[in-house]
DNA sequence: CGGAGCGATTTTGTATACAATAGAAGTGCA
DNA sequence: TGCACTTCTATTGTATACAAAATCGCTCCG
Protein backbone atom coordinates (compact mmCIF):
# COMPACT_ATOMS: atom_id res chain seq x y z
CA UNK A 1 0.00 0.00 0.00
CA UNK A 2 2.89 2.70 0.56
CA UNK A 3 5.52 2.65 -1.80
CA UNK A 4 8.81 1.33 -0.40
CA UNK A 5 10.57 3.80 -2.64
CA UNK A 6 8.94 7.08 -1.52
CA UNK A 7 10.92 9.95 -0.75
CA UNK A 8 11.50 10.31 3.39
CA UNK A 9 9.99 13.94 3.35
CA UNK A 10 6.66 12.05 2.39
CA UNK A 11 6.98 9.34 4.91
CA UNK A 12 7.28 11.76 7.70
CA UNK A 13 4.41 13.52 6.53
CA UNK A 14 2.20 10.49 6.07
CA UNK A 15 3.54 8.97 9.63
CA UNK A 16 3.16 12.51 11.20
CA UNK A 17 -0.45 12.91 9.71
CA UNK A 18 -1.81 9.77 10.90
CA UNK A 19 -0.31 10.03 14.32
CA UNK A 20 -2.02 13.02 14.93
CA UNK A 21 -5.33 12.19 12.85
CA UNK A 22 -5.74 8.75 14.79
CA UNK A 23 -6.06 10.34 18.43
CA UNK A 24 -2.32 9.28 19.32
CA UNK A 25 -1.42 12.85 19.57
CA UNK A 26 -3.38 15.12 22.58
CA UNK A 27 -4.48 18.01 21.52
CA UNK A 28 -1.85 20.66 23.00
CA UNK A 29 1.06 18.49 23.03
CA UNK A 30 4.41 19.35 22.22
CA UNK A 31 5.30 17.80 19.21
CA UNK A 32 9.68 18.79 18.55
CA UNK A 33 11.24 17.90 15.54
CA UNK A 34 13.83 15.07 17.33
CA UNK A 35 10.57 13.39 18.52
CA UNK A 36 8.49 13.40 14.68
CA UNK A 37 11.64 12.12 13.10
CA UNK A 38 11.84 9.42 15.70
CA UNK A 39 8.26 8.51 14.88
CA UNK A 40 8.49 8.90 11.36
CA UNK A 41 12.57 7.36 11.11
CA UNK A 42 14.05 10.00 9.11
CA UNK A 43 16.07 12.93 9.59
CA UNK A 44 15.00 16.50 10.89
CA UNK A 45 15.66 18.00 7.24
CA UNK A 46 12.83 15.97 5.62
CA UNK A 47 10.67 16.21 9.04
CA UNK A 48 10.73 19.84 8.55
CA UNK A 49 9.34 19.66 5.52
CA UNK A 50 6.48 17.63 6.31
CA UNK A 51 5.85 19.96 9.12
CA UNK A 52 5.85 23.14 6.96
CA UNK A 53 2.92 20.54 5.70
CA UNK A 54 0.76 19.99 8.18
CA UNK A 55 0.93 23.15 9.77
CA UNK A 56 -0.97 24.74 6.59
CA UNK A 57 -3.33 22.05 7.22
CA UNK A 58 -3.39 23.64 10.85
CA UNK A 59 -3.14 20.01 12.33
CA UNK A 60 -0.32 21.58 14.20
CA UNK A 61 0.94 25.45 15.73
CA UNK A 62 3.90 27.37 16.41
CA UNK A 63 3.78 29.20 19.31
CA UNK A 64 5.56 32.51 19.26
CA UNK A 65 8.68 31.04 19.87
CA UNK A 66 8.57 28.65 17.22
CA UNK A 67 7.62 25.31 18.78
CA UNK A 68 5.44 22.96 17.56
CA UNK A 69 2.58 21.91 19.39
CA UNK A 70 -0.59 19.36 17.88
CA UNK A 71 -3.21 21.49 17.13
CA UNK A 72 -6.76 22.14 19.59
CA UNK A 73 -9.38 23.81 17.87
CA UNK A 74 -12.02 25.88 20.16
CA UNK A 75 -15.84 24.69 19.10
CA UNK A 76 -15.69 28.43 16.90
CA UNK A 77 -13.03 27.04 14.97
CA UNK A 78 -14.13 24.00 14.24
CA UNK A 79 -17.74 25.81 13.23
CA UNK A 80 -15.45 27.94 11.10
CA UNK A 81 -13.99 25.13 9.65
CA UNK A 82 -17.14 23.72 8.67
CA UNK A 83 -18.62 26.84 7.40
CA UNK A 84 -15.13 27.69 5.03
CA UNK A 85 -15.52 24.17 3.67
CA UNK A 86 -19.50 24.13 2.75
CA UNK A 87 -18.84 27.89 0.94
CA UNK A 88 -15.74 26.31 -0.89
CA UNK A 89 -16.79 22.83 -1.69
CA UNK A 90 -20.22 23.88 -2.95
CA UNK A 91 -18.17 26.23 -5.31
CA UNK A 92 -16.29 22.94 -6.34
CA UNK A 93 -19.04 21.28 -7.38
CA UNK A 94 -21.23 24.12 -9.30
CA UNK A 95 -17.56 23.84 -11.54
CA UNK A 96 -17.77 20.13 -11.49
CA UNK A 97 -21.63 19.96 -12.89
CA UNK A 98 -19.87 22.11 -15.58
CA UNK A 99 -17.54 19.74 -16.14
CA UNK A 100 -18.43 16.77 -15.22
CA UNK A 101 -18.46 13.59 -17.98
CA UNK A 102 -20.08 10.21 -18.10
CA UNK A 103 -16.89 8.28 -16.97
CA UNK A 104 -16.71 10.27 -14.18
CA UNK A 105 -20.36 10.00 -13.08
CA UNK A 106 -19.95 6.59 -13.23
CA UNK A 107 -17.12 6.92 -10.70
CA UNK A 108 -18.54 8.60 -8.50
CA UNK A 109 -22.40 6.22 -8.51
CA UNK A 110 -19.21 2.98 -7.91
CA UNK A 111 -17.80 5.09 -4.82
CA UNK A 112 -21.18 5.90 -3.32
CA UNK A 113 -22.53 2.13 -3.86
CA UNK A 114 -19.02 1.08 -1.84
CA UNK A 115 -20.03 4.04 0.97
CA UNK A 116 -23.18 2.27 1.10
CA UNK A 117 -22.09 -1.17 1.70
CA UNK A 118 -19.45 -0.06 4.58
CA UNK A 119 -22.82 2.26 6.39
CA UNK A 120 -24.94 -1.14 5.92
CA UNK A 121 -22.29 -3.31 7.40
CA UNK A 122 -23.35 -4.21 10.94
CA UNK A 123 -22.11 -2.54 12.87
CA UNK A 124 -21.26 0.33 9.85
CA UNK A 125 -17.38 0.00 8.45
CA UNK A 126 -16.81 3.60 9.90
CA UNK A 127 -13.17 3.45 8.18
CA UNK A 128 -14.35 1.98 4.70
CA UNK A 129 -17.26 4.94 4.59
CA UNK A 130 -14.65 7.58 5.79
CA UNK A 131 -11.97 6.54 2.67
CA UNK A 132 -14.95 6.22 0.49
CA UNK A 133 -16.59 9.72 1.37
CA UNK A 134 -13.05 11.16 1.09
CA UNK A 135 -12.51 9.67 -2.53
CA UNK A 136 -15.99 11.05 -3.24
CA UNK A 137 -15.26 14.72 -2.60
CA UNK A 138 -11.89 14.29 -3.60
CA UNK A 139 -13.06 13.36 -7.28
CA UNK A 140 -15.62 16.35 -7.33
CA UNK A 141 -12.58 18.72 -6.41
CA UNK A 142 -10.74 17.49 -8.84
CA UNK A 143 -13.20 17.62 -11.48
CA UNK A 144 -13.98 21.49 -10.50
CA UNK A 145 -10.34 21.52 -12.23
CA UNK A 146 -9.59 24.66 -10.33
CA UNK A 147 -5.70 23.70 -8.65
CA UNK A 148 -6.26 27.03 -6.45
CA UNK A 149 -9.32 25.29 -4.97
CA UNK A 150 -7.22 22.05 -4.64
CA UNK A 151 -4.77 23.77 -2.78
CA UNK A 152 -7.08 25.63 -0.35
CA UNK A 153 -9.13 22.57 0.40
CA UNK A 154 -6.76 20.34 2.25
CA UNK A 155 -6.70 22.85 5.15
CA UNK A 156 -10.23 22.24 5.55
CA UNK A 157 -10.70 19.01 6.38
CA UNK A 158 -9.69 16.06 8.48
CA UNK A 159 -9.89 17.64 11.84
CA UNK A 160 -8.88 14.81 14.12
CA UNK A 161 -11.89 15.28 16.57
CA UNK A 162 -14.32 15.17 13.55
CA UNK A 163 -13.10 11.87 12.32
CA UNK A 164 -13.59 10.32 15.99
CA UNK A 165 -16.97 11.64 16.18
CA UNK A 166 -17.89 9.83 12.86
CA UNK A 167 -17.54 6.22 15.11
CA UNK A 168 -20.62 7.46 17.06
CA UNK A 169 -22.53 8.58 14.41
CA UNK A 170 -26.09 6.56 14.19
CA UNK A 171 -26.69 4.42 10.64
CA UNK A 172 -29.56 6.84 10.03
CA UNK A 173 -27.19 9.77 10.08
CA UNK A 174 -24.42 7.51 7.95
CA UNK A 175 -27.08 6.59 5.51
CA UNK A 176 -28.20 10.80 5.03
CA UNK A 177 -25.03 10.83 3.47
CA UNK A 178 -25.40 8.20 1.01
CA UNK A 179 -28.87 10.36 0.18
CA UNK A 180 -27.30 13.41 -0.10
CA UNK A 181 -24.01 11.76 -2.44
CA UNK A 182 -27.21 10.41 -4.99
CA UNK A 183 -28.72 13.73 -4.97
CA UNK A 184 -25.59 15.33 -5.99
CA UNK A 185 -24.29 12.48 -8.61
CA UNK A 186 -28.53 13.76 -10.07
CA UNK A 187 -27.35 17.57 -9.71
CA UNK A 188 -24.25 16.43 -11.82
CA UNK A 189 -26.35 14.24 -14.05
CA UNK A 190 -28.30 17.27 -15.21
CA UNK A 191 -25.58 19.32 -14.92
CA UNK A 192 -27.29 21.89 -12.83
CA UNK A 193 -24.91 24.03 -10.93
CA UNK A 194 -27.11 26.02 -8.79
CA UNK A 195 -28.68 22.78 -7.80
CA UNK A 196 -25.20 20.82 -7.16
CA UNK A 197 -24.19 23.87 -5.35
CA UNK A 198 -27.10 23.70 -2.74
CA UNK A 199 -26.90 20.44 -2.47
CA UNK A 200 -23.06 20.07 -1.43
CA UNK A 201 -23.93 23.54 0.95
CA UNK A 202 -26.55 21.05 3.17
CA UNK A 203 -24.96 18.11 3.03
CA UNK A 204 -21.63 19.55 4.39
CA UNK A 205 -24.04 22.01 7.43
CA UNK A 206 -26.05 18.55 7.96
CA UNK A 207 -22.63 16.77 8.78
CA UNK A 208 -21.71 20.08 10.83
CA UNK A 209 -24.79 19.72 12.64
CA UNK A 210 -24.81 15.42 12.98
CA UNK A 211 -21.09 16.54 14.22
CA UNK A 212 -22.07 18.89 16.62
CA UNK A 213 -24.97 17.04 18.07
CA UNK A 214 -22.61 13.74 18.45
CA UNK A 215 -19.61 15.76 20.13
CA UNK A 216 -18.87 15.32 23.48
CA UNK A 217 -18.09 18.69 25.01
CA UNK A 218 -14.64 19.59 25.76
CA UNK A 219 -13.24 20.59 29.28
CA UNK A 220 -12.00 23.97 29.23
CA UNK B 1 12.87 48.91 7.47
CA UNK B 2 14.10 45.17 7.72
CA UNK B 3 14.76 43.62 10.48
CA UNK B 4 18.79 43.12 10.51
CA UNK B 5 18.48 40.24 12.60
CA UNK B 6 15.78 38.63 10.75
CA UNK B 7 16.46 34.52 10.11
CA UNK B 8 17.73 33.72 6.89
CA UNK B 9 14.25 31.86 6.14
CA UNK B 10 11.91 34.85 6.48
CA UNK B 11 14.95 37.20 4.86
CA UNK B 12 14.97 34.48 1.47
CA UNK B 13 11.11 34.36 1.77
CA UNK B 14 10.91 38.12 1.74
CA UNK B 15 13.60 38.53 -1.32
CA UNK B 16 12.18 36.09 -3.19
CA UNK B 17 8.96 37.36 -2.98
CA UNK B 18 9.85 40.96 -3.87
CA UNK B 19 12.07 39.34 -7.08
CA UNK B 20 9.00 37.80 -8.08
CA UNK B 21 5.95 40.28 -7.60
CA UNK B 22 8.03 43.03 -9.15
CA UNK B 23 7.78 41.33 -12.11
CA UNK B 24 11.47 40.51 -12.21
CA UNK B 25 10.93 36.48 -12.58
CA UNK B 26 9.83 35.99 -16.00
CA UNK B 27 6.51 33.30 -15.38
CA UNK B 28 7.16 29.78 -16.66
CA UNK B 29 10.79 30.60 -15.67
CA UNK B 30 12.99 27.94 -13.76
CA UNK B 31 14.14 28.89 -10.52
CA UNK B 32 17.01 26.31 -9.11
CA UNK B 33 17.23 26.71 -5.01
CA UNK B 34 20.83 27.81 -5.73
CA UNK B 35 19.95 30.38 -7.60
CA UNK B 36 17.18 31.70 -5.16
CA UNK B 37 20.21 30.93 -2.80
CA UNK B 38 22.24 33.47 -4.15
CA UNK B 39 19.18 35.83 -4.79
CA UNK B 40 18.60 35.95 -1.10
CA UNK B 41 22.04 35.49 0.06
CA UNK B 42 21.56 32.35 2.31
CA UNK B 43 22.10 28.98 1.66
CA UNK B 44 19.63 26.50 0.57
CA UNK B 45 18.25 24.96 3.61
CA UNK B 46 16.41 28.65 4.46
CA UNK B 47 15.53 28.76 1.00
CA UNK B 48 13.68 25.78 0.54
CA UNK B 49 11.53 26.90 3.42
CA UNK B 50 11.13 29.59 1.43
CA UNK B 51 9.91 28.17 -1.12
CA UNK B 52 7.52 26.11 0.46
CA UNK B 53 5.68 29.19 1.49
CA UNK B 54 5.60 30.20 -1.87
CA UNK B 55 4.77 27.46 -3.34
CA UNK B 56 1.26 27.39 -1.30
CA UNK B 57 1.13 31.34 -1.99
CA UNK B 58 1.31 29.67 -5.76
CA UNK B 59 3.75 32.16 -6.69
CA UNK B 60 6.04 28.73 -7.24
CA UNK B 61 5.07 25.74 -8.66
CA UNK B 62 6.76 22.46 -9.06
CA UNK B 63 6.96 20.58 -12.40
CA UNK B 64 6.62 16.56 -11.69
CA UNK B 65 9.79 16.83 -11.57
CA UNK B 66 10.06 18.15 -8.93
CA UNK B 67 11.86 21.42 -10.44
CA UNK B 68 10.97 25.03 -9.43
CA UNK B 69 9.51 27.15 -11.90
CA UNK B 70 7.70 30.47 -11.61
CA UNK B 71 3.91 30.81 -11.88
CA UNK B 72 2.43 31.31 -14.81
CA UNK B 73 -1.39 31.25 -14.79
CA UNK B 74 -3.89 30.98 -17.43
CA UNK B 75 -6.41 33.49 -17.55
CA UNK B 76 -9.01 31.06 -16.23
CA UNK B 77 -7.56 31.01 -13.11
CA UNK B 78 -6.72 34.71 -12.71
CA UNK B 79 -10.25 34.75 -13.02
CA UNK B 80 -11.14 31.81 -10.55
CA UNK B 81 -8.59 33.38 -8.21
CA UNK B 82 -11.05 36.52 -8.03
CA UNK B 83 -13.90 34.42 -7.34
CA UNK B 84 -12.40 33.06 -4.88
CA UNK B 85 -11.12 36.01 -3.04
CA UNK B 86 -14.59 37.38 -2.96
CA UNK B 87 -16.22 35.06 -1.37
CA UNK B 88 -14.18 34.57 1.44
CA UNK B 89 -13.21 38.27 1.70
CA UNK B 90 -16.91 38.95 1.53
CA UNK B 91 -17.05 36.34 4.03
CA UNK B 92 -14.06 37.77 6.88
CA UNK B 93 -15.98 41.10 6.40
CA UNK B 94 -19.52 39.81 7.38
CA UNK B 95 -17.27 38.50 10.83
CA UNK B 96 -15.63 42.08 11.16
CA UNK B 97 -19.09 43.74 11.08
CA UNK B 98 -19.57 41.72 14.28
CA UNK B 99 -16.40 42.15 15.74
CA UNK B 100 -15.55 45.43 14.88
CA UNK B 101 -14.68 47.89 17.57
CA UNK B 102 -14.43 52.19 17.22
CA UNK B 103 -10.59 51.63 17.87
CA UNK B 104 -10.50 49.35 14.43
CA UNK B 105 -12.76 51.56 12.75
CA UNK B 106 -11.16 54.55 13.49
CA UNK B 107 -7.95 52.86 11.96
CA UNK B 108 -9.57 52.09 8.95
CA UNK B 109 -10.51 55.68 8.12
CA UNK B 110 -6.61 56.89 8.59
CA UNK B 111 -5.53 53.96 6.41
CA UNK B 112 -8.57 55.01 3.94
CA UNK B 113 -7.41 58.59 3.71
CA UNK B 114 -4.04 57.45 3.05
CA UNK B 115 -4.94 55.61 -0.07
CA UNK B 116 -7.10 58.28 -1.14
CA UNK B 117 -3.58 60.87 -0.56
CA UNK B 118 -2.22 58.42 -2.94
CA UNK B 119 -4.61 58.70 -5.95
CA UNK B 120 -4.99 61.97 -5.45
CA UNK B 121 -1.25 62.85 -6.07
CA UNK B 122 -0.37 63.66 -10.40
CA UNK B 123 0.48 61.34 -11.01
CA UNK B 124 -1.29 58.62 -8.46
CA UNK B 125 1.26 56.83 -6.21
CA UNK B 126 0.68 53.52 -7.12
CA UNK B 127 2.95 51.91 -4.88
CA UNK B 128 1.33 53.74 -1.94
CA UNK B 129 -1.67 53.10 -2.85
CA UNK B 130 -1.16 49.08 -3.44
CA UNK B 131 0.54 49.10 0.50
CA UNK B 132 -2.67 51.04 1.78
CA UNK B 133 -4.81 48.64 0.24
CA UNK B 134 -3.34 45.54 1.39
CA UNK B 135 -3.17 47.13 5.15
CA UNK B 136 -6.94 47.91 4.40
CA UNK B 137 -8.35 44.42 3.74
CA UNK B 138 -5.19 43.21 6.55
CA UNK B 139 -7.21 44.77 8.92
CA UNK B 140 -10.19 43.61 8.29
CA UNK B 141 -8.97 39.98 8.03
CA UNK B 142 -7.24 40.63 11.65
CA UNK B 143 -10.52 41.87 12.67
CA UNK B 144 -12.29 38.85 11.33
CA UNK B 145 -10.74 36.67 13.93
CA UNK B 146 -10.44 33.43 12.12
CA UNK B 147 -7.20 31.99 11.93
CA UNK B 148 -8.02 29.80 9.27
CA UNK B 149 -9.02 32.14 7.05
CA UNK B 150 -6.17 34.15 7.65
CA UNK B 151 -4.21 31.03 6.36
CA UNK B 152 -6.43 30.98 3.44
CA UNK B 153 -6.15 34.48 1.95
CA UNK B 154 -2.60 34.86 0.95
CA UNK B 155 -2.52 32.07 -1.35
CA UNK B 156 -5.89 34.63 -2.68
CA UNK B 157 -3.51 38.03 -3.45
CA UNK B 158 -0.97 39.60 -4.76
CA UNK B 159 -0.57 37.90 -8.10
CA UNK B 160 1.74 39.68 -9.94
CA UNK B 161 0.17 40.49 -13.01
CA UNK B 162 -2.58 41.65 -11.31
CA UNK B 163 -0.26 44.45 -9.30
CA UNK B 164 1.66 45.58 -12.95
CA UNK B 165 -1.51 46.24 -14.26
CA UNK B 166 -2.40 48.74 -11.22
CA UNK B 167 -0.10 50.82 -12.76
CA UNK B 168 -2.09 51.38 -15.97
CA UNK B 169 -5.49 52.12 -13.53
CA UNK B 170 -7.23 55.69 -14.24
CA UNK B 171 -7.91 57.74 -11.63
CA UNK B 172 -11.38 57.23 -11.52
CA UNK B 173 -10.71 53.44 -11.02
CA UNK B 174 -8.27 53.83 -8.56
CA UNK B 175 -10.76 56.72 -6.84
CA UNK B 176 -14.12 53.78 -7.36
CA UNK B 177 -11.42 51.73 -4.42
CA UNK B 178 -11.44 54.83 -1.94
CA UNK B 179 -15.41 54.78 -2.34
CA UNK B 180 -15.59 51.48 -1.93
CA UNK B 181 -13.50 50.85 1.32
CA UNK B 182 -15.82 54.29 2.91
CA UNK B 183 -19.04 52.23 2.16
CA UNK B 184 -17.57 49.18 3.54
CA UNK B 185 -16.51 51.57 6.50
CA UNK B 186 -20.01 52.56 6.84
CA UNK B 187 -21.18 49.24 7.13
CA UNK B 188 -19.38 48.07 9.78
CA UNK B 189 -19.88 51.09 11.91
CA UNK B 190 -24.03 49.76 11.33
CA UNK B 191 -22.57 46.23 12.33
CA UNK B 192 -24.32 45.09 9.38
CA UNK B 193 -23.24 42.16 8.01
CA UNK B 194 -24.85 42.05 5.03
CA UNK B 195 -24.15 45.29 3.94
CA UNK B 196 -20.58 44.51 4.41
CA UNK B 197 -20.49 41.37 2.88
CA UNK B 198 -22.31 42.93 -0.25
CA UNK B 199 -19.81 45.67 -0.53
CA UNK B 200 -16.66 43.38 -0.40
CA UNK B 201 -18.08 41.35 -2.72
CA UNK B 202 -18.87 43.94 -5.45
CA UNK B 203 -15.53 45.41 -4.07
CA UNK B 204 -13.44 42.53 -5.47
CA UNK B 205 -15.27 41.78 -8.77
CA UNK B 206 -15.56 45.36 -9.92
CA UNK B 207 -11.43 45.16 -9.39
CA UNK B 208 -11.60 41.89 -11.30
CA UNK B 209 -13.53 43.68 -13.99
CA UNK B 210 -10.77 46.57 -13.45
CA UNK B 211 -8.26 44.09 -13.91
CA UNK B 212 -9.78 42.55 -17.21
CA UNK B 213 -10.53 45.84 -18.99
CA UNK B 214 -6.82 47.02 -18.48
CA UNK B 215 -4.73 44.04 -18.84
CA UNK B 216 -3.28 42.95 -22.07
CA UNK B 217 -3.71 39.67 -23.84
CA UNK B 218 -0.64 37.36 -22.91
CA UNK B 219 0.28 35.73 -26.01
CA UNK B 220 -0.36 31.75 -25.84
C1' DC C 1 18.47 11.52 -40.32
C1' DG C 2 16.29 9.58 -36.08
C1' DG C 3 16.24 7.90 -31.95
C1' DA C 4 17.99 4.47 -28.23
C1' DG C 5 21.22 4.19 -24.91
C1' DC C 6 24.57 5.90 -21.92
C1' DG C 7 27.54 9.09 -19.58
C1' DA C 8 28.02 13.76 -17.77
C1' DT C 9 25.84 17.56 -15.60
C1' DT C 10 22.41 19.82 -13.19
C1' DT C 11 19.17 19.89 -9.59
C1' DT C 12 16.78 18.29 -5.73
C1' DG C 13 16.79 15.29 -1.42
C1' DT C 14 18.84 13.87 3.05
C1' DA C 15 21.87 13.56 6.95
C1' DT C 16 24.68 15.61 10.13
C1' DA C 17 27.29 19.02 12.72
C1' DC C 18 27.21 23.13 14.69
C1' DA C 19 25.14 27.89 15.85
C1' DA C 20 21.62 30.62 17.87
C1' DT C 21 17.86 31.13 20.75
C1' DA C 22 14.26 30.19 24.02
C1' DG C 23 12.95 28.08 28.34
C1' DA C 24 14.01 25.95 32.77
C1' DA C 25 16.32 25.59 36.84
C1' DG C 26 19.15 27.15 40.16
C1' DT C 27 21.72 30.57 43.00
C1' DG C 28 22.49 34.33 45.79
C1' DC C 29 21.15 38.46 47.76
C1' DA C 30 17.82 41.82 49.79
C1' DT D 1 10.32 34.58 50.73
C1' DG D 2 10.75 36.94 46.41
C1' DC D 3 12.97 37.89 42.53
C1' DA D 4 16.74 39.38 39.50
C1' DC D 5 20.49 37.17 37.34
C1' DT D 6 23.02 33.51 35.42
C1' DT D 7 24.05 29.12 34.01
C1' DC D 8 22.44 25.03 31.77
C1' DT D 9 19.45 22.45 28.75
C1' DA D 10 16.21 21.78 25.21
C1' DT D 11 14.86 23.12 20.73
C1' DT D 12 14.94 25.27 16.49
C1' DG D 13 17.84 27.45 12.71
C1' DT D 14 21.60 27.20 9.23
C1' DA D 15 25.37 25.56 6.49
C1' DT D 16 27.58 22.05 4.19
C1' DA D 17 28.69 17.59 2.22
C1' DC D 18 27.12 13.96 -0.01
C1' DA D 19 23.31 10.89 -2.16
C1' DA D 20 19.69 10.28 -5.44
C1' DA D 21 17.28 11.56 -9.25
C1' DA D 22 16.25 13.99 -13.47
C1' DT D 23 17.76 16.24 -17.63
C1' DC D 24 20.79 17.15 -21.22
C1' DG D 25 23.77 16.00 -24.84
C1' DC D 26 26.56 12.93 -27.07
C1' DT D 27 27.59 8.78 -29.70
C1' DC D 28 26.51 5.05 -32.25
C1' DC D 29 23.69 2.09 -34.85
C1' DG D 30 19.71 1.47 -37.90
Amino acid sequence: MIDPMMPASETAYQKIRTFILQGQAIPGMQLTEEKLSEISGVSRTPVRDAVRRLENEMLVVRSASKRLFVADWSEGEVDEMFTLRAMLEAHAAARAARRINDETLELLRNINTELKDAVNQSPPDITSFLEANRRFHDLILECAQSPRLSKLMPALVEQPVVRQTAHQYTKIQLNQSAVDHDELIAAFTAKDEDWAKSVMTSHIRRAFHSFSMTAVSKPQ
